[in-house]
RNA sequence: GGGCGCAUAGCUCAGCGGUAGAGCACUACCUUGACAUGGUAGGGGUCACAGGUUCAAUCCCUGUUGCGCCCA
């Protein structure tokens, strides 16, 4: 017996040990099925189960479950990342408590350091996963930084760097100053900041008084500018450009440019040139063939290494004392300082406050500093010329295609991707130098060894170079390094090209377009062949879930609460294409009704002694009732089966949704009631079968999004084992010889059933007063019909009996329209006349006001002459309809006159 | 500034060139033997606004407004 409430808690532990006790997760790489294949966009590992993961993961169950189902040989791969900024401030952290640091333990015990935290607590979100239902291929599961996948890296990075594709540049990076690395131009924020614009006067050369106000937000940065540049149309400077000005603070000389970098309409239209400490700065400094110097290092305070030496003394203008006493200040401070002298030297002309764009570090929040550094890169330039083509020629498709654009558009203006890290954790760069700092690229010590003793004629000490690689390089090749590559393993022979990747629109830049390319380069294939994009979960009033709002609602709790499965349907059902997901605890809650529904129904089934049937036929069923549900289901099979080709998870989960609680519960077992009470034994069971053959259609259609509960109403009603619903066929679309007579004749009957409903309430006659019902003007079959089915009218309509009207009729009588009949319901007594005919004339003012519509359209000439044919028809047919239930509502309301 | 998306019932969202839909919420009635986490019935919408195309527009096109996101 079932219990009286599906326990999920219980039943999701043990099934899920059940499941990957039993390996049904795993791929099976020498099976003759075709694969199917799905790659984890992998966690981090120092991540915990977000609602965003859970969303992700959910819809990637879902499909690898179905597809499952569907006889592929499915390999939804796991893994996690290394996340190296992550991984390694989650460690230094530890060691503060410690009261010791990385740098004291050095490089070697502090990266043994985070791979035993890595043992010990790392990837705890692979168990959470778990909690979900996740159907993963455990036992494949990998990580960006093992054995394999380190082989990977190495050999993307030897390869392209023989290529020409991987070189040592210097240049401007964006700087995080308290990671002290380089970090992507993708992490970086931009966030709109109340800053200030400082106006200071630079006194020109050999010009007398004259000066040249130039206006900068960071006043900070001017000991190392190098020019001032001005608009060469600006009319205000012309005569300047070629000329110098000495610059305050370090008595320097620079020259003023002209450049159209200079908007005339911005601050005073000149701006001081610092070329290692902007963006902008740098090209114009490049133009001009400008010096570049540094006043930052890598903590962001003022260096005096590169202009120490220039340093001038100029009375009430430069005093190489006060700038030296600014070496060490961090940026804010040397701020102020500067600020405050330039204000006591008189060269300060005003202060306004302005609003503008400060980058900040997305992981950590730190004001990022543009700065002069040698790093590696990746011509991401070169790789993205067949990553583009790949979309363009629809070997990778977008879902929604929308995003094909915002791919497009990042990757038609790719800049150099920068791919070194000055961190410790992370694949160490593969390079080596000798003393002339000349470099080796190899996959070993060894072989860099070798190509030095060879280049320099004699054994030469080399050293390997300090950083290591952006996490996302190593993500980058995922989709085959976690597959044996660089290997040519048969996995990677059979599961490469992977399927269809899906994960959420911020994550495009930083890893569908690199797997494309890495996979295009590498694999000379695509690494998927659709790319899902999934909105954003957000709290029940669309605010982005995050911590500092506190608004965000844990996976965990929400399974403890309601159930895995009811978890995994809200997301389904609320996973339309394109939109974020709205998510409250209240909708899991009322999703939970749906799995209880299905629980209670099964409950029903079973107390009437529905089980499995071997070698049931739907085909051999005799009754309407029964090809008629049938037939609704194969419908909701080939419903959700669109659904889910075109990810429309939403309409999967309603298409189900509908079927179970508005088809099945709501009507075939109420019908099924009288039948199983009856002695009627042929019809009683015949109607048994046909409910466990749809109740089995039903756990199978549910079992990609509710795994769980269905799972155990399978081995409950006898149709398998413990865990072995995940392993059944997906249910195909049949059709029954007679099944359009069957739908009629039910659609008919619940119609019939849905007035005299409708009426009973509207004239509020009291459930428990019965009253027969008689048909007028019903065609024979209409009468037969009715009669066939005395018993569920009576139980659901709350009727005595049914039959066709004979003689006059009954006085005080409720009326309803059914098609060519009128049905009539002797209420003497029980309804007041005068409320039955103002329901009536309502009725009839509706139809009329539909007549008339209909009837407005066809006396259209133009709609008649060049409307489809088949729509007129309609409209006539529709007409026709109308007219009937008009004409009989008339007579109707006349009997009751 | 450039690009994209959204606007339909009180709320969350489907939908569609041909009679406006669901869930939740609401109202009334019902503890009838699967389920009150339930049943039955009902109310509720100028489909943001203005033009255009069409026999026909909530749907297609243009513009406007409002909201959101991405890039600079």
């Amino acid at each position: 017996m079932l219990n009286k409430t599906f326990e999920p808690a219980e039943t999701e532990r043990r099934l899920y040990a059940l499941w990957e006790n039993n390996k049904v997760f795993s791929a099976e790489p020498t099976s003759s099925k075709k694969p199917f294949t799905i790659m984890i966009p992998p966690p981090n590992v120092t991540g915990t189960l977000h609602m965003g993961h859970a969303l992700t993961m959910t819809l990637q169950d879902t499909l690898i479950r179905w597809k499952r189902m569907q006889g592929f040989d499915t390999l939804w791969q796991p893994g996690t990342d290394h996340a190296g900024i992550a991984t390694q401030m989650v460690v230094e952290r530890s060691l503060a408590t410690e009261n010791t640091s990385r740098q004291a333990l050095g490089r070697e015990a502090f990266t043994q350091r985070v791979w035993q935290w890595k043992e010990e607590s790392g990837g705890g979100i692979t168990q959470q996963l778990r909690r979900l239902g996740a159907s993963l291929d455990w036992p494949r599961e990998r990580f960006t930084m093992d054995e394999g996948l380190s082989r990977a890296v190495k050999e993307v990075f030897v390869t392209l760097y023989q290529q020409g594709l991987i070189y040592r540049d210097r240049r401007l990076v964006n700087w995080d100053p308290v990671f002290r690395s380089a970090i992507s131009d993708l992490e970086v924020e931009s966030k709109d900041v109340a800053g200030h614009l400082w106006y200071i006067r630079y006194p020109v050369e050999g010009a007398g008084e004259q000066t040249i106000t130039v206006a900068t937000t960071r006043p900070e940065t001017m000991l190392g500018d190098v020019a001032v540049a001005v608009h060469p149309e600006d009319e205000r400077y012309a005569g300047l450009i070629g000329k110098s000005v000495r610059l305050p603070l370090t008595g320097r000389l620079i020259p003023i440019v002209a450049d159209t970098y200079s908007d005339p309409e911005k601050g005073t239209g000149a701006v001081k040139i610092t070329p290692a400490h902007d963006f902008n700065d740098f090209e114009v400094g490049r133009r001009h063939n400008l010096s570049m110097l540094s006043v930052l290092d890598e903590e962001a305070r003022v260096t005096l290494d590169e202009i120490d030496a220039d340093l001038v003394t100029v009375p009430g203008l430069a005093d190489p004392a006060f700038v030296r006493s600014l070496t060490g200040l961090p940026r804010d401070k040397a701020r102020k300082a500067i600020v405050d002298e330039l204000e006591t030297l008189g060269w300060l002309e005003k202060i306004e406050p302005h609003r503008h764009q400060v980058p900040h570090a997305e992981r950590g929040g730190a004001v990022i500093e543009p700065r002069l550094t040698t790093q590696w890169y990746c011509d991401a330039g070169k790789l993205a010329g067949p990553a583009i083509e790949a979309v363009t020629s629809g070997k990778i498709n977008f879902i929604p295609k929308q995003w094909e654009n915002t791919f497009f558009a990042w990757m038609r203006d790719i800049q150099p991707w920068c791919i070194s890290r000055q961190l410790w954790w992370g694949h160490r760069i593969p390079a080596w130098y000798g003393p002339d700092g000349e470099v080796f690229v190899a996959h070993d010590a060894e072989t860099a060894h070798a190509l030095a003793t060879k280049h320099y004629g004699i054994e030469t000490e080399l050293t390997q170079d300090e950083d290591v690689l952006d996490t996302w390089f190593s993500s980058g090749l995922w989709p085959f390094s976690t597959l044996g590559w660089p290997d040519q393993t048969p996995e990677l022979a059979r599961y490469y090209p992977t399927d269809v990747l899906v994960t959420g629109f911020d994550i495009i830049f930083f890893w569908v377009a690199r797997m494309i390319m890495m996979g295009q380069h590498f694999m000379k294939d695509v690494p998927f062949r659709d790319v899902f994009i999934h909105g954003l979960v957000r709290d029940e009033h669309g605010q982005k879930m995050s911590k500092s709002k506190g608004n965000g609602i844990d996976p965990l709790e929400l399974i403890d609460a309601y159930g895995a499965d009811a978890m995994r349907f809200t997301i389904c059902s609320l996973t339309g294409i394109g939109r974020d997901v709205k998510l409250g605890r209240k909708k899991v809650e009322d999703y939970r009704a749906f799995v209880t529904k299905l629980w209670n129904a099964a409950r029903f089934c079973e107390m009437n002694g529905v089980k499995a049937v071997e070698g049931f036929d739907p085909h051999s069923v005799q009754s309407a009732v029964g090809k008629w549900i049938i037939t609704e289901v194969s419908q909701a099979v080939s419903e959700a089966t669109q659904a889910l080709q075109v990810y429309r998870f939403d309409e999967y989960a309603l298409t189900c949704y509908r079927f179970v609680w508005n088809r099945f519960c709501d009507w075939f077992l109420e019908l099924a009631k009288p039948i199983f009470a009856s002695d009627n034994q042929q019809e009683s069971d015949e109607i048994r079968h046909v409910a466990a053959y749809v109740l089995g259609q039903i756990l199978r259609l549910l079992q990609p999004v509710m795994p769980f509960v269905t799972d155990d109403l399978w081995h409950a009603f006898g149709f398998g084992p413990e865990g072995s619903l995940i392993a059944q066929a997906w249910p195909q679309p049949i059709v029954l010889d007679g099944a359009q007579d069957a739908l009629a004749e039910c659609d008919q009957m619940i119609r019939l059933i849905s007035e005299i409903r409708t009426v009973r309430s509207e004239m509020n006659v009291p459930p428990s007063q019965k009253a027969p019902v008689f048909l007028k003007d019903a065609i024979p079959e209409t009468v037969a019909r009715a009669e066939r089915w005395q018993e569920a009218i009576g139980r659901m309509a709350r009727v005595t009996h049914v039959a066709a009207l004979t003689g006059e009729v009954p006085k005080g009588s409720a009326q309803a329209v059914l098609d060519e009949a009128t049905l009539i319901i002797p209420l003497e007594g029980l309804i007041d006349i005068s409320a039955e005919q103002e329901r009536l004339k309502k009725e009839l003012a509706k139809a009329e006001d539909e007549i008339g519509k209909t009837e407005k359209k066809l006396a259209n000439e133009n709609f008649v002459t060049r409307a489809k044919p088949e729509i007129v028809q309609e409209m006539r047919e529709r007409l026709t309809a109308q007219q009937g239930e008009c004409t009989r509502l008339k007579a109707a309301l006349l009997r009751i006159a």
